[in-house]
DNA sequence: CCGTTCGGTTGACCCAAGTCAACCACGATT
DNA sequence: AATCGTGGTTGACTTGGGTCAACCGAACGG
């Protein structure tokens, strides 16, 4: 093979790789419905496709919003914080998913984005994103619908925060983790935790020695095993029972 | 004046008076930057302008969406609940405000939507909606800043309920409802809740006992004057320390 | 005008989760 | 192999807010 065959072939494989009609997650982000061509004219917006180490923030409170970003691979936290050192774990999200939508209101991110291993992004320019979906209806009503599901979502995390005691949050969380990851063809029984304790007590509004010993009591009822942050869920019907008990 | 004159002075005044472009709330509500003849524009699409009686049901879970609402006047509860009884309030809408966002997703309402007192709205066909934020740059725009600002709010919340004690989150309470009012020209110092201590302590997680003491220490306290639903805040500064005190 | 109802207040007691602290496990570094 | 650091587990004790129950007061219908 020549030399220029082989840097073609890398290029053209480069190419395929970075482009959403070639990607697994279509399916599950924003080019969902799209039709080929389609799909073509929203890979153009794609500017930027970013990796970001463990740990990198993607965005910071107060960073002017000019871009959303879809994750084609790893995983991420949001968060906000007060001024006294308090923060929120706001939500966890993986291939597929869209961040920065908190930023569109006031134009400048309202909460931290930091990639809980390392990732990559795809970054679309908010304004063309906006030009384009003027064009492609689709794609308009879309956009539309993962914003609200966004809403509905949060929704869901105030239930959680409002009305759950811990045994039924975690058991929530687990579940809700499971399930995303299956759609994303991972088992649904078996996983890492990328995120620590303290991360999940967060989100969920509890210190994480309470995380830590209702994974335990769970273990104990062999609703799960867990070692560290590999989770193996032992019986889902156990879990989906502690849930939603009334008492 | 003839009664024919009569006539028609009345439904002048009445046709001024449900027109966004004459709405004294516009400015907070969907027509926000809108040229005089894009708000007539829009003005075509609100279909319908309906009253509700206290206590009746804006929206349900479950009903198919097609419409986004704004609120004309009066106040709003949302809600959402599960099976075995627990609900949780997921927020309070007043005059300019939109609801039905939740339902773009799945084209369901997920969440009910309750007039606390005798309200109007104007109901917005969103695929209608849709079509002319294509047309009409400044609406989608404006559009999405709703959406994300929601998304915000929703943060904030998460953020009460997962590390605020029962204090710091009547008292944010009670500091976000000034702030609005006094954005729609009330009083920022006086008012009157519309909602019972049973729905406050849904939306901050509280039971309805938690809130009627904290209301009480608050008075004791010389922050406010509490006489059931009418509130005076007495010292702004004292609930805004209160809120973000770190312990 | 009176009785009923619904929402609000207050008290006594209890418990789930928080706090504080010791200790352990696993990786990374040298 | 030894050390260090971060994250996780577990125990003992405390506490904020929940629970249960009595009572009060305003609004409303007969």
């Amino acid at each position: 093979m020549s030399p220029q065959n082989s840097q073609l072939k890398v290029s053209t494989l480069t190419l395929v790789k970075t482009a959403c009609s070639n990607c697994n997650l279509r399916e599950l982000c924003l080019p969902f419905g799209l039709e080929p061509n389609e799909m073509e004219r929203l890979d153009t917006l794609v500017s930027s496709r970013r990796r970001l180490k463990r740990g990198e923030y993607l965005y910071r409170v107060g960073d002017t919003f000019d871009a959303i970003f879809a994750i084609r691979s790893g995983f991420f936290k949001t968060d906000v914080l007060i001024e006294d050192g308090r923060d929120q774990v706001t939500g966890f999200q993986m291939g597929g998913e869209l961040l920065g939508l908190d930023g569109i209101s006031t134009e400048q991110h309202t909460c931290n984005a930091i990639a809980l291993e390392d990732s990559d992004i795809c970054a679309i320019p908010f304004s063309q994103m906006e030009a384009l979906s003027r064009e492609i209806h689709s794609l308009q009503h879309h956009f539309h619908k993962v914003m609200s599901r966004e809403i509905v979502r949060d929704h869901g995390v105030m239930m959680l925060l409002g009305t759950m005691r811990a045994e039924e949050r975690l058991a929530a969380f687990l579940l809700n983790l499971s399930q995303r990851f299956t759609a994303r063809g991972y088992s649904h029984a078996e996983f890492f935790l990328r995120m620590t304790r303290e991360e999940i007590g967060s989100y969920l509004g509890l210190k994480l020695e309470t995380v830590s010993r209702t994974f335990s009591r769970f273990q104990e009822d062999g609703h799960i095993a867990v070692q560290q942050k590999h989770i193996r869920i032992l019986d889902v019907n156990g879990l989906k029972a502690l849930m939603n008990r009334r008492n």
